[in-house]
DNA sequence: CTCCAGGCTTTAG
DNA sequence: CTAAAGCATGGA
């Protein structure tokens, strides 16, 4: 099937390429797109944004469609930042995805101290080795593995892959979601989903951030990374060194929204604005 | 060569 | 409790 959106408020290049999915290829006219077990096909064409896929409902709630972006494109210009208003008009085609939970979970867990190029490559790698073969548009791609498939293999492999230390956080968590699952997670508020999800391996305040917000749809969560340090100190004029600290600034100043906000800066940083 | 990347765990003080 | 060392890999 085909959905059709204004483009103005998606656009697919800003959409992917701000470091929130790290599983796309260029492919024609846009890209392709996949989560979890499935494709889509993204482009687009005029003024609108087009994505063709075999389940409608699932990448009209992944691509969070039914948000609107409008609102909180203008919301970002109010608060006076001029990096972040930059960030706002250059990248108003930034959406925030709604990804497969497991899948930030072990995604996130690669990130960490890592960039992003790397990143895809090792998790497509994960992905090639143990996820199932699928057919989309007449081609074969990988799903993303389950946490049993990853539990299965020990840390010697996903080092193999290019996954460095990170090799052990995968197995341990992979471990315990196989064992436990995360269905527990769902249900619980934000604070709480954060803290819980800092009790497993490998993830701490800022992947427990990155997972909240692109995972479990919690859009008050703002995750600081490197690049958000270097923002706060540029252009928040902040001294704060301690990562929580500068983390609880943010979501103070931000409230509900704080991770588009995120988004935006982060857009607008790497951009070089 | 050094520095850095969507940081975390472990150890020392 | 906070601060710093150690950690794999590859690109700039």
């Amino acid at each position: 099937m085909k959905i059709d959106y204004d483009a103005r408020y998606f656009s697919p290049k800003d959409v992917l390429e701000c470091g929130q999915i790290f599983r796309f290829e260029e492919f024609e006219r846009g890209y392709k797109v996949f989560s979890a077990d499935r494709a889509c096909y993204v482009y687009t064409e005029g003024k609108k944004t087009f994505i063709e896929c075999d389940d409608g409902d699932y990448f009209y709630n992944f691509f969070d469609l039914g948000r609107d972006y409008a609102a909180i494109n203008e919301s970002a210009k109010a608060f006076g930042v001029p990096l972040l208003a930059r960030g706002a008009k250059l990248g108003a085609g930034i959406r925030l995805l709604n990804q497969d939970a497991e899948e930030m979970i072990f995604s996130f867990i690669v990130s960490q101290n890592n960039n992003i190029p790397r990143i895809k490559r090792i998790i497509g790698r994960m992905c090639e080795k143990l996820g199932q073969e699928r057919e989309f548009m007449g081609q074969i791609y990988h799903t993303f593995p389950k946490a049993c498939d990853i539990a299965a293999r020990d840390a010697a492999f996903f080092k193999a892959l290019g996954a460095g230390y990170r090799d052990a956080y995968l197995v341990a968590t992979a471990d315990r979601i196989a064992k436990e699952g995360i269905e527990r997670l769902y249900g619980l508020p934000t604070p709480q989903l954060k803290r819980e999800l800092t009790t497993y391996t490998g993830v701490g305040p800022k992947v427990a951030d990155c997972i909240s917000l692109f995972g479990f749809g919690r859009r008050e969560s703002f995750p600081v990374d490197t690049w958000i340090e270097k923002i706060y100190r540029e252009d928040f004029g902040g001294t704060l060194k301690d990562r929580n600290k500068i983390n609880a600034y943010f979501c103070g100043l931000f409230g509900e929204n704080a991770g588009y906000m995120q988004q935006y800066l982060f857009y607008a940083k790497r951009e070089g604005m």
